[in-house]
RNA sequence: GCGCCUGUAGCUCAGUUGGAUAGAGCGUUGGUCUACGAAACCAAAGGCCGGAGGUUCGAAUCCUCUCAGGCGCACCA
């Protein structure tokens, strides 16, 4: 096509100069229409560097690319412009080409070329199963995916991951905060930690694991509340199941006294084990609960990895002994410690406590030594902001096991924040504050849900109002998008027999304002794809896709495609067919269907 | 105090490896269905791109300072 012929010259004419460098060329859509269908500003670019004033090199390129016959055919005008833009007007031939091209390539087109190499590892959401997901999670639910299926389009080997963190403190209340609602079943008084996790679900998993194992635990833990240590704390209501108001729990007290938040339930063999029972259960249904709702929302992970087998199979200890074998972890104040100095962090980290039990980063690392293993070249985590403090630390850790710099790389996430009434409030699992994916979904639908989440960039922080979201929700524009598409398979339906698409050379086709413009954006997916790609930006997609949808509908109000001369229906409909494959492209990368008909 | 992200139309946001007169959706006002789907199209109104300096042919975009908001700065996860 005539960005990459284009490309070519001007590749040719520095090396005839002996250039240095070869300036790159990108040919951009004039905003003014009178300036031509393509334009570059490559001759004032380079003007310093050649020593040459803009105009002058403007008047040689335009004579370099005249004489190249591919140029020669696809420009009617080649004009300088202003202090020495390129202005380039195509031919019809141009058109026509470019469309064999696009028709030609069928399903495939915009596809870039697969590459086996480096194989990536995304891994996104990862979260303690101890809640459901909410909006929040949502959002990197739809990003994560929407990135993956748009690495995978440009070419690179991607593979998928979910890191379970179901291990340690905030899963020990998870499982205390169930045992507690299934004791308080029984009638027994035993309240939710201080610390523990208050949302109505809590009681529903103690509901159904009752339901499996009847009073099997009540005893033990009937034995726990009874000597449970009250101390006038908020959020112990005599009687059982009753709701505590959330705003009284205090969970930044006492961090000092009981720092693994277990110490004021009694150490009991029995009640160890009851707590244990329901902290793997309950992470077991939480877990089951996220898959099929991820499912639902059209997100499918390559391999779920759990952290406690990490701290099982022995891997953090083995990963920690060999740092420390290498020279690049040592022994102070009886902890270990990682020179994460060595590599851009600002102080060494902590691996193993000084009471002996590892860090959430030791068993992070483990973690990110088994991708390594496992054959992944290259590592992609998506995190939230409120994680951005512990990048350095990972970056470097990484950079240590793999031995290359930039091998993990990190996008951060901007958080959603829940707005009611206009009011901003934060969301909390623990607090059972939020709103669920879930509810989400089943206010405006998968296909509004995902095109929501992931048109606005994921560096901008997010707003949402679940009853605005739900009021405006006809209004949200992938419903545009999706009926370009439809209007195609309509239009597609109705086509007579004998009637097929194609791009014949003739003075009436492609005639029209709005059958070019269409052809220049549809011959632009290939680049928006390697850009959106590279910048790992799925909401540019998005916005292609509006743009896209809507240079359709004009073209549409103004063309007919059936009924016309048999050239220009042919090429009509050959726009059309290009049309309908590269908006389902868009829309199947970002999740949301395609409908022949709504 | 230090670091990261963000400030663009009334609202929600695109556009940021420097390009010509800054865009879209929603909202407002007014128009368009006797041929393929009006979930559409057309037109109007709406802006000191947070502010101030600087870099240069040219800045929403790069640099410095500044104001405002969010998030971080653990032997927590």
């Amino acid at each position: 096509m005539i960005t990459e012929r284009v490309q070519r010259v001007v590749t040719e004419w520095a090396a005839e100069e002996g250039w240095a460098e070869t300036p790159v060329c990108r040919l951009e859509r004039p905003a003014e229409e009178a300036h031509g269908d393509y334009a570059t500003a490559v001759c004032l670019q380079m003007a310093k560097a050649a020593r040459r004033p803009p105009l002058v090199l403007a008047e040689e390129l335009r004579r370099h690319l005249l004489a190249d016959p591919e140029v020669a055919r696809a420009v009617d005008k080649l004009e300088i412009a202003g202090p020495g833009f390129l202005n380039f007007t195509l031919s019809r031939d141009a058109y026509v080409e470019a469309m064999a091209e696009m028709l030609a390539a069928g399903e495939d087109f915009g596809r870039g070329p697969e590459r086996a190499h480096p194989r990536v590892n995304l891994e996104f959401v990862s979260v303690n199963p101890n809640g459901p997901l909410h909006v929040g999670h949502g959002r990197y639910a739809a990003y994560g995916d929407s990135l993956q299926r748009l690495l995978k389009f440009s070419g690179m080997n991607v593979a998928t991951e979910f890191y379970i963190n179901d291990y340690g403190r905030q899963m020990d209340r998870f499982g205390r905060s169930v045992a507690a609602r299934y004791a308080q079943s029984f009638g027994v008084d035993l309240p939710v930690p201080n610390d523990g996790y208050q949302g109505e679900y809590v009681k529903e998993i103690a509901a159904g694991l009752r339901a499996e194992i009847g009073d099997r635990y009540a005893e033990a833990l009937e034995r726990a509340a009874s000597r449970v240590t009250v101390a006038g704390a908020p959020g112990r209501n005599a009687g059982g199941a009753r709701e505590t108001a959330p705003e009284e729990v205090l969970y930044e007290e006492e961090e000092e006294e009981t720092p693994d938040g277990l110490a004021e339930w009694p150490d009991d063999p029995a009640i160890k084990e009851a707590v244990d029972f329901f902290r793997t259960r309950a992470c077991r249904v939480m877990l089951e609960q996220m898959k099929s709702e991820l499912e639902a929302f059209g997100v499918v992970f390559d391999c779920w990895f759990s952290e406690t087998g990490l701290h099982v199979d022995g891997r953090l200890e083995r990963v920690v002994q060999r740092l420390l074998d290498a020279g690049e972890a040592y022994r102070e104040g009886d902890a270990v410690w990682l020179r994460t100095t060595s590599r851009g962090d600002d102080k060494d980290r902590v691996l193993i406590r000084r009471n002996g039990a590892p860090t959430y980063f030791a068993a992070d690392i483990a973690y990110h030594e088994s991708k390594l293993e496992r054959g992944f070249e290259h590592l992609i985590n998506i995190w939230g902001a409120d994680h951005h403090g512990y990048v350095a630390r990972m970056k470097a850790a990484v950079e240590i096991l793999s031995g290359r710099p930039g091998s993990l790389e990190i996008i951060i996430g901007q958080l959603v924040n829940l707005l009611e009434k206009g009011a901003l409030r934060q969301m909390s699992t623990r607090r059972g504050e939020m709103v669920t994916l879930a509810e989400l979904v089943r206010a405006i639908g998968v296909d509004a849900a995902r095109f929501f989440l992931v048109s606005r960039s994921q560096d901008q922080t997010l707003d949402l109002d679940l009853d605005l979201a739900r009021r405006h929700s006809q209004d949200n524009p992938v419903y545009y998008v999706q009926y370009a598409h439809a209007r195609i398979a309509s239009i597609i339906r109705n086509v007579p027999e004998g009637m097929e698409a194609g791009v014949p050379v003739g003075a009436e086709v492609f005639a029209t304002p709005y059958e070019q413009a269409l052809v220049k954006r549809l011959e632009s997916f290939p680049a928006v794809v390697q850009d959106a790609a590279e910048r790992r930006a799925p909401h540019r997609i998005a916005g292609y896709a509006q743009e896209l949808a809507g240079d359709f509908h004009v073209f549409y109000k103004h063309c007919r495609v059936i009924g016309v001369g048999p050239e220009e229906g042919a090429s009509r409909l050959a726009l059309c067919l290009v049309t309908k494959r590269v908006v389902a492209r868009c829309l199947h990368l970002l999740g949301v269907s395609a409908p022949e008909s709504m």
